[in-house]
DNA sequence: GACCAGATTGTCT
DNA sequence: GACAATCTGGTCA
């Protein structure tokens, strides 16, 4: 297992978001333990030309971070009741994101059925507020360093059939209400962990 | 399975 | 005051 360089995030929205699929998330919880999760399925939200990004009316309050370095958490509430994970990319002063939607839960998964008050495993982290749930990220992890951080992302460095998923389709994104043409939402061909086909 | 309404509150105009 | 990068549990088939 390899830590993801600051180098991966360092590019654009879109191509990151690509290459996450079959990145390994890992977060070290002080209190519950470790749970780890396997990305199958991501979203790119660009600076240019891009209605539905955060930042596409400026900096506000709520997105700053994304206008910061790559490489960092960007954590925000939703619908009242909802927490989505988001990864910031490319570089300084471009504000580019990318969310993540679903993982295969792989390690801690009985501390994530704890959490999430569900067993069945696909209802684990089958969309961007559950994982969120199962894997115990909080808003204060706001921020917080991908590299350094208790938020990390790794990749299989020794098996050659995992350095990269098989194949990856990519179609319109979930739940905004603008921009909706265009193709930025990734995943993993065939992944039964996705949050809708 | 598909479709739909309701929950619930921070953020921005 | 409107709306949101969502989830859940209900209905109907």
């Amino acid at each position: 297992m390899e830590l993801l360089p600051r180098s991966f995030y360092s590019r654009g929205a879109a191509q990151v978001a690509r290459d996450l699929l079959g990145c390994y998330l890992v977060h070290d919880c002080p209190e519950a333990g470790r749970t780890m999760g396997r990305v199958v399925e991501t979203e790119a939200y660009l600076s240019q030309g891009d209605p539905a990004c955060h930042a596409a009316r400026g900096m506000t309050r709520r997105n700053r971070v994304m206008f910061g370095p790559p490489g960092i958490a960007y954590i925000y509430f939703t619908y009242g009741m909802h927490y989505c994970f988001n990864v910031v990319t490319t570089g300084e002063g471009i504000p580019e994101a990318v969310l993540i939607r679903a993982l295969e839960p792989l390690e801690g998964v009985d501390i994530m059925v704890a959490r999430r008050g569900k067993t069945k495993l696909k209802e684990l982290c089958s969309g961007p507020g559950k994982l969120v749930q199962a894997m115990g990220i909080k808003l204060e992890e706001n921020e917080s360093d991908l590299v350094s951080g208790p938020i990390r992302f790794y990749r299989d460095s020794a098996s050659p059939e995992a350095k990269g998923p098989r194949e990856i389709v990519a179609t319109s994104r979930i739940g905004i209400s603008s921009g909706e043409d265009l193709p930025l939402r990734f995943y993993i061909a065939g992944s039964p962990w996705i949050s809708k086909r």
